[in-house]
DNA sequence: AATTGTTTGTTCTTATATAGAACATATAGT
DNA sequence: ACTATATGTTCTATATAAGAACAAACAATT
């Protein structure tokens, strides 16, 4: 089973190969690989060795954390946040920071919380009810 | 086979496992493996997979980048830094610091959207399909 | 709209490399 | 020297990724 934290690693390698304007067989021929492999990375039914991983990294010169989302400087950009944010000195937790940061990349899902923000909050737990229910399910997939 | 870059690997693994004062049993135990796995990556006769690398790093307290010895990341970091905080100068919009308080005083909606973060790209866009749908829908009433 | 070419996705098989278990060898403390 | 603890090695089975061939989108051109 794929692990939690890879998620984000399928999605930034077609990111980041589309990003270079590059098909998934240029991607494969540069990693000299088969370009179906290349396909099961981005849709997650697999995950690159280690060795690739690094030559993809440096293929996109990318580190590794950027790569696979796992931003090892979190905590300098927590810090460098609460400096700008001053008035909000406690609380903000590494979650949240993946929560800012998800959202920046997801425009629609930001939207989204937005609009949910400004319902009453009765109609907000309903939201959430289903919500619940909604991942519930999907996670059983 | 072995990739040139990954020679600093296993050395750093068994560096920072000592340096915790681990035995290779106690990692083992900690990642849900059998030691002798733990043996082979010190040694180089076996390469951890990307989701044992993450735990790894995780259990360290480590980037990526540190554990595999690739040390790109300063260079990343800044441009990460400009990226996130040059735009304008406090860098995080006002609407996203709102997100930010909204999901610390409402901690079910964070858990949400963290598992929603957790599916794939596909089952997100369904849900916010069905989050479209339904805000429309509670804005009218 | 049909056709071609391009890109991406899937299925199936094969091959390989890892995990784990058992065994073997250190290393340390008493 | 003798345990106990820690590490290293060998073997086998298994899991999973790689590749090839096939299929399906998708785009562009006529």
């Amino acid at each position: 089973m794929v692990h939690m934290k890879l998620e984000k690693l399928a999605v930034n390698i077609k990111h980041f190969r589309m990003q270079n304007g590059w098909t998934q067989q240029d991607l494969a021929d540069k990693l000299a690989i088969s370009r179906s492999v290349v396909t099961k990375w981005e849709n997650r039914t697999a995950v690159p060795d280690v060795a690739s991983l690094l030559k993809i990294a440096s293929l996109f010169e990318l580190s590794l954390d950027h790569l696979t989302g796992s931003f090892a400087y979190e905590q300098e950009m927590l810090k460098d946040f609460q400096r700008v944010y001053g008035q909000n000195k406690v609380g903000l937790d590494q979650e949240l920071y993946q929560n800012i940061d998800y959202l920046r990349s997801h425009p629609k899902m930001k939207e989204y919380l937005n609009r949910i923000q400004a319902l009453p909050e009765k109609k907000q737990e309903s939201i959430q009810k289903i919500l619940e229910a909604m991942l519930d399910q999907y996670e059983q997939l």
